[in-house]
DNA sequence: TGTACATCAGTGAACGCGCGTTCACTGATGTAC
DNA sequence: TGTACATCAGTGAACGCGCGTTCACTGATGTAC
């Protein structure tokens, strides 16, 4: 081994995070192979010496960026106190600043319909990033005691941000996201009302 | 005139409707010129004496579609019974066969998140298409005398669609939809229930 | 009514361009002596 | 310790291809006489 064996997996891992954000941004389709290994400090040769194919970089792209939100719901769900997770996880994802920065936000809300139609690999590692979602929005949902439906909230959350982005009217848009997020929240703040009148 | 004044316009309106459901099952970005106006019946080179670009085409199937989808928002309204206009367009909107036939089915859940990054004339369409569903809807909750969130209703119906078909495991596919459904109508049926109750 | 003409909707070859991918190579680095 | 070598991560020219768009043309048709 010549280069120090941590080199190449460095380099994937760079290549991989630069992807995960470029795809965000501008869909997989709207990204070059060119580009983006520019981005990530390389030339556009070398991609295929760490990658089969642009689709199997963008599976692998879909999956880190599925194990970064996971960390952070999980994180929610360790460290704010019941009642309040479910609130806290809505509040941060329903925001204009999540709106404007795709590249950092999620995954689902920005390929999903680029997804929809061909099957392959991003398609199944999005369904694996769906499932994590709906699981996590579950446990908070029961760990906060509420009475909220995961998957309906989940396809609240992801089409308000969606609805929000291709909204061109940023009245409308910032609309789409504050109503979603009061009512998501409304029954968060029925029972916290109810908490309040019996204590 | 040598052809009929008529002609010209139906041959525009063809290569329309045409490309309104090859782009809601494909993507804009999914189907070329060529491609279009063979579907159409015509080859690719006639495509510029109807249209300036093919965005400008994109965004005039995209008007055209949300006429077509307004027109069956205001049938609902005008020859569906009070209580029952929102569960109708919300059963009607949440299947798999909605899901399955995106060509015939929602502009919004078709093309928002293609649409989302760059502006233009497509993005527009979009936008006045999303005021007139969120209006559409309004005005049926309203009738119905449903204390529901037309902004949020409009969320979860997008973003249940959109999800269903980015979801490569048909289980979770079909539930996305079923729940969202469910979530959307239960109001409605406590509202039923208590109609029946006290009648 | 029949013919010559003008119009222009539609044709299809060709354009430049950027895409994903391939491949012969280069040169930085760890290893062997 | 210093040098020659082997490895292979990364380079950049080149590939075929399909894209959106242009343009010289063709030929079907309504009009004028």
């Amino acid at each position: 081994m010549r280069y120090t064996p941590q080199h190449k997996s460095n380099t994937h891992r760079k290549i991989v995070n630069t992807a995960s954000e470029l795809f965000r941004a501008q869909g997989i389709g709207g990204v070059g192979v060119t580009d983006l290994m520019q981005q990530a400090g390389l030339t556009h040769g070398g991609f295929y010496a760490h990658f089969s194919s642009k689709e199997q970089l963008a599976a692998e792209a879909c999956r880190t960026a599925f194990e970064e939100s996971a960390q952070r719901l999980k994180q929610v769900l360790e460290e704010t106190e019941p009642g309040r997770k479910f609130a806290t996880t809505v509040e941060r994802y329903l925001t204009t600043g999540h709106r404007d920065r795709s590249s950092k936000g999620c995954m689902i809300a920005a390929l999903a319909s680029e997804v929809a139609h061909h099957p392959g690999p991003v398609k199944d590692a999005m369904t694996v990033g769906i499932k994590g979602w709906i699981e996590g929005i579950a446990k908070m949902v029961s760990q906060d005691g509420l009475n909220i439906d995961a998957y309906s909230a989940v396809a609240t959350m992801v089409g308000a941000m969606v609805l929000a982005r291709a909204a061109a009217d940023p009245r409308l848009s910032e609309r789409l996201l504050t109503h979603a997020r009061d009512s998501l929240l409304s029954s968060t703040r029925r029972m916290a009302r109810h908490k309040r009148a019996r204590s």
